[in-house]
DNA sequence: TGCAAAATAGAACGACCGTTCGATTTATTG
DNA sequence: CAATAAATCGAACGGTCGTTCTATTTTGCA
């Protein structure tokens, strides 16, 4: 009862760093059986089927991803330091990790053209994710740090190009400068939208304009 | 000596629709064989190898693309007519034609982690088709219709981004008006980067300036 | 410690994969 | 038309895949 748990949490470990070299469709049972120096059969028991595996698999790259990105972000203050936050752990995720590629990204390609449950899954977290950006991005012009005369799904969607683009060109070109060109298009995205005239267009968070309400912490 | 030739490109057609929606490693000669009705070994005769029938999927691909997306936009005015008509004709490729992916986008993913001469093939094709873009780009600056304070590359980067958003959105959550939202991200860009003030900022190029030197044909 | 339950192993299955090879059909050409 | 070359077929190969089934081992608990 104790063991089960925990073998089957190694397995989705190394299920998660096969995935995201191979992709979702990459991970075989066989190759996670040599990997954990199981059987086959034995790593199959803990899952009943390989979708169902895959899924497992999603689900814990969700709950990784909240950890890094998510969580430690809305810790920040509300408006453009919190959306500050989550862009730039996003970034981290994408670019720093580089040898274990984004789990949303590679699947949303495979799976595009594939329905079923696994497809729901991974479209559900990335929605979640999206989600959680764009209510961001709605409280910093709540905060009156952006400009309301763009839609929040707009910017949404221009910030989420930058990070597709900086893991295409990173990953499969292998530019370097990539990190620092989706940085400077996520303060030109900031910038056409920005409340305070960006007098030096620096990456220092709008302290100088204190915005209608609260700082909340730091 | 003929029949082959006429052959090998049924099936080439056949396999860049496959491929297209299953992407380049869910290509495979026993379902190629049976959609054109031709035996295994009949298949793979054409090519002796999967991979080189990738990579002949990957030309094919690439030909198509240049003639749909790259020569019609040639035949635009220098500068920001030709950039708008290589963008505009880029996103239809992705978005319009939604039911057959974009292969440099899926293969960008399938091979960013696999060696071997396919993912050669598609790197150099894909960063033919982004330099194509940056020498727009670079036109555009020199007949004076974008300001030369950004580099040309990092314009490209952030349109490479909507693209990739566009295609994201649009195939895998099916999300509709992803397509505005694309064409609504360039003209941001151009926005800040535009010579002429964007007086009304509609989509009309820009025949208000006439920039320092040709105009060249149309 | 002994017993039930959970966890794992091992072998086998049918299916599909890319590839090889020899036979056979089809097209091209002298 | 005949001869030759090209194109295609059919069967088989070793391999991997997910999955099923029955043993066997290991674990947790009374």
């Amino acid at each position: 009862m104790q063991k089960g748990l925990q073998t089957r949490a190694t397995i989705i470990e190394a299920a998660l760093a096969l995935s995201a070299n191979k992709g979702l469709e990459g991970l075989s049972i066989g190759s996670l059986a040599e990997v954990t120096g199981m059987s086959k059969s034995g790593v199959f028991a803990h899952f009943g089927s390989r979708e169902e595996l895959q899924i497992s698999v999603i689900r814990e790259y969700h709950v990784k991803f909240e950890e890094e990105v998510f969580l430690p972000s809305i810790r920040e203050a509300r408006g453009l330091p919190r959306l500050r936050a989550m862009f730039e752990r996003w970034v981290r995720r994408v670019s720093f990790e580089i040898d274990s590629g984004c789990i949303y990204i590679s699947g949303a390609v495979e799976f595009d053209d594939r329905p079923g449950p696994v497809r729901d899954a991974l479209a559900t977290m990335v929605q979640t994710w999206q989600d959680a950006l764009t209510r961001a991005i709605q409280i910093a012009i709540d905060e009156g740090h952006l400009s309301d005369a763009i839609e929040p799904e707009q910017i949404m969607f221009e910030i989420h190009g930058l990070i597709l683009a900086l893991h295409h060109d990173a990953r499969f070109l292998r530019n370097p400068g990539s990190v620092e060109r989706a940085r400077r298009g996520f303060e030109r995205v900031l910038a056409h939208t920005l409340l305070t005239p960006p007098a030096d267009a620096g990456t220092a968070p709008s302290a100088s304009r204190p915005g209608p309400s609260r700082l909340a912490r730091r």
